[in-house]
RNA sequence: GUGGCCAUCGUUCAACGGUUAGGACUUCGGUUUGUGGUACCGAUAAUCAGGGUUCGAUUCCCUGUGGCCACC
């Protein structure tokens, strides 16, 4: 499943098998949350480099229902991706939305408890469920549902949620199994599971909920929680601690990250897989990301973001700009249009301004990926 | 031409004769890290002109200018 190359220099490379096609490591993934990367096609993501995508276990069983995609004939079907397709589990989504407001739901041993946004209704997510969804989604990469917590609670509640962590987990695996072994799937065809290793800011709570996830036994292990504190800061030493106790052997996917800067920290701390909002919410509102010329001479410098800037296309600067947002990227709004007309698309709130800034800011995070990925990976055929 | 009504940020609405004339939209900046994001935060910006009454006028009175409505 996992195939590990050489170290470039930037991190480890490598190469994931899934049932939807290999894909190099490091790679990263937007986040189609409800099976849409928010105004663009299947053919704009794969045009602009992306490999792979992520859809939402939490917002899929809400909407449209898991049971109408697989009707559908699948994820991929449904929404016109061949590519791999990543299922995270909901548990975040839920903890989020549980943090927000207590009414809204509750964690209990059984599961997530929560209330519909839609109409109000009430439903338990349990980690078997959790996972038979994810197989009626058909996806190619499965998320256990985790139990995420802010950084800032007491020890004992992040100790107490990454035992639950682990409990969860090994629910999940064996609903995993048997869902295997109910669908006749062949270690080739079967999708791949991952852990989430939890544990805060705590290097030995990090360490305990890894060594819990090892014996159950996962393809791929997941970075928890949240990887910077409340200004943003990168935390280096938690998520360097926790990429060292994940088997080398396995794929590593830290979730949730994030800005160039952080992928680019995170791969050289040794984590493969990466998804994140970012680069389509902040195209969304007008934020571009433009590579610098230190991006092309290998600099990739781990403390600072400077191979690569942002713009705001609503600036008045760009009303006259005719010339191209960035005139070495060959996404379609570089290609074919001006900064000029960029701005006025979002001035006159067309969609076809947050689609062309989309899909523009994943092409700077496929080429980000493909530059870390530089050297060639030993691929054993 | 006569009568009536009206005149406040770019726009549209507020403000008893009494603190720094307020909101919404626009505009100008910024924020966004396993997407409840068509979201959120901040800033700029106005009493039509000239007189009068008053301790004090966006508010009351007069004149002018402009607009709207009705009637010849």
């Amino acid at each position: 499943m996992f195939t590990i190359g050489t170290d470039n220099g930037h991190g480890r490379t490598g190469t994931l098998r899934t049932g939807s096609g290999r894909i190099p490591t490091p790679f990263f993934m937007p986040d189609a949350t409800r099976a849409a990367v928010r105004g663009t096609t299947a053919a704009e993501i794969a045009q602009s480099g992306i490999g792979a995508i992520v859809v939402n276990t939490y917002h899929l069983m809400l909407q449209p229902g898991a049971m109408l995609v697989r009707d559908a004939g699948g994820i991929h079907r449904f929404m016109g991706w061949e590519g791999p397709v990543l299922s995270d589990s909901g548990g975040y989504q839920i903890y989020s939305l549980i943090h927000r407001n207590p009414e809204m739901g509750k964690i209990t041993e059984e599961g997530a408890e929560f209330k519909s946004v839609l109409d109000g209704s009430k439903h338990l997510l349990t980690p078997e469920r959790a996972i038979a969804i994810q197989f009626d989604l058909g996806v190619d990469m499965m998320v256990v549902l985790d139990d995420p917590r802010p950084n800032d609670v007491p020890e004992t509640e992040i100790s107490e949620a990454v035992e639950r962590t682990i409990r969860w987990a090994k629910r999940s695996r064996e609903e995993f199994d048997r869902q295997i072994a109910a669908r006749g799937l062949s270690d080739e065809s079967r999708p791949l599971l991952f852990g989430v290793v939890q544990g805060g800011m705590f290097p030995e709570l990090r360490t305990r909920c890894a060594e819990g996830l090892r014996e159950i036994g996962f393809d791929g292990y997941g970075f928890g929680g949240r990887h910077v504190d409340a200004e943003g800061n990168f935390l280096e030493d938690i998520v360097r601690h926790t990429a060292a106790v994940i088997p080398v052997e396995s794929v590593r996917f830290a979730l949730g990250v994030g800005t160039p800067e952080d992928i680019v920290r995170c791969h050289a701390l040794g984590w493969d897989m990466f998804d994140c909002v970012i680069p389509t919410r902040e195209g969304r509102h007008g934020r571009l990301f433009l590579r610098k010329k230190k991006l092309t001479t290998d600099n990739l410098q781990l403390t600072t973001g400077d191979f690569y800037e942002t713009i705001n296309i609503h600036n008045e600067r760009f009303t006259a700009d005719f010339t191209p947002i960035d005139p070495d990227c060959d996404c379609p709004l570089c290609a074919n249009h001006t900064a000029s007309y960029l701005h006025h698309l979002f001035r006159v709130n067309d969609p076809l301004g947050s689609r062309l800034a989309s899909t523009h800011n994943l092409r700077f995070y496929a080429r980000l990926m493909e530059q870390l990925h530089k050297e060639k990976v030993k691929t054993e055929e």
